[in-house]
DNA sequence: ATATATACGATTAAAATTGTCGTATTTATT
DNA sequence: AATAAATACGACAATTTTAATCGTATATAT
């Protein structure tokens, strides 16, 4: 429990990788892919995500590729992971619940104090700090 | 990503009830998972395995039960997690990692460093915190 | 004796995650 | 213009993890 998925892991594996590199200069999804033996198709995603959400930008075509658009100093990772897999939530009715349950649970509050926590503590690390 | 199991979440319910009521009285599985709508024998399964940890004494026979043994505001919610579901790590490779592409890996440290922070922020909440 | 509770390994079911496939589009190069 | 190499993306399949159930044993109050 309390897991990153593949997806944040890659991610995060690729902004690392872009940062080594000079700024204007484009990552291909099949560089990463082979470097880190990544599966090329679920990385391409994911760099398209990022890219649909404005941390990279991508450009088509041969020799095309991505590049680091947004300013990683100003993207706190709570932020981050958001973008890429939702609202952060430790149990689900954080944020909505069909949970029919609701009016008996004893430990609806105190859940949503320790998820506080944790997305505090998310919205004061930024991406940067990570990938740097 | 980042959810805690249905086990923890049984087991904070639990405690949780048993804290409303007077210290050495019993509470049965039956009788929480009734009240809750949980898996009884699920939920049995949980409260055996806090027995075990010492956190819950357990009796057995009709009119057994369990109740609380643990000093509450003495186990961080860090140890509660791990004694439960073993090692937080947000990444399998935070503990041991037969990943062989860990000399490749460029995000091992960062993640180290997040994983470090939410570790820090859980053993500095106790299970009384929360079940109070 | 019986009924009701805990104890617990083994198995099954369900859900979530991870990965693949197929096809379309863009564009540099020849 | 044709080709090749890259991104774009929905649909599907495989895998893994989580959740729940089953079956049986043991303890004990009545």
């Amino acid at each position: 429990m309390l897991k990153i998925t593949r997806k944040v892991e890659y991610a995060l594996i690729a902004l690392r990788h872009m940062q080594s590199k000079n700024v204007d200069e484009l990552t291909s999804a099949k560089e990463i892919a082979y470097q880190y033996d990544i599966p090329q198709q679920l990385l391409a995603k994911t760099l398209q995500q990022m890219a649909r959400d404005n941390i990279l930008e991508a450009v088509q075509g041969p020799t095309g590729g991505y590049r680091i658009l947004a300013k990683l100093d100003r993207i706190s990772l709570k932020d981050f992971f958001e973008k890429l897999e939702g609202p952060l939530g430790m149990m689900d009715c954080y944020f909505d619940s069909e949970c029919i349950q609701i009016s008996a649970c004893n430990i609806r509050a105190p859940i949503q104090r320790i998820n506080d926590n944790m997305r505090n503590m998310f919205a004061q690390m930024t991406l940067q700090e990570v990938t740097q």
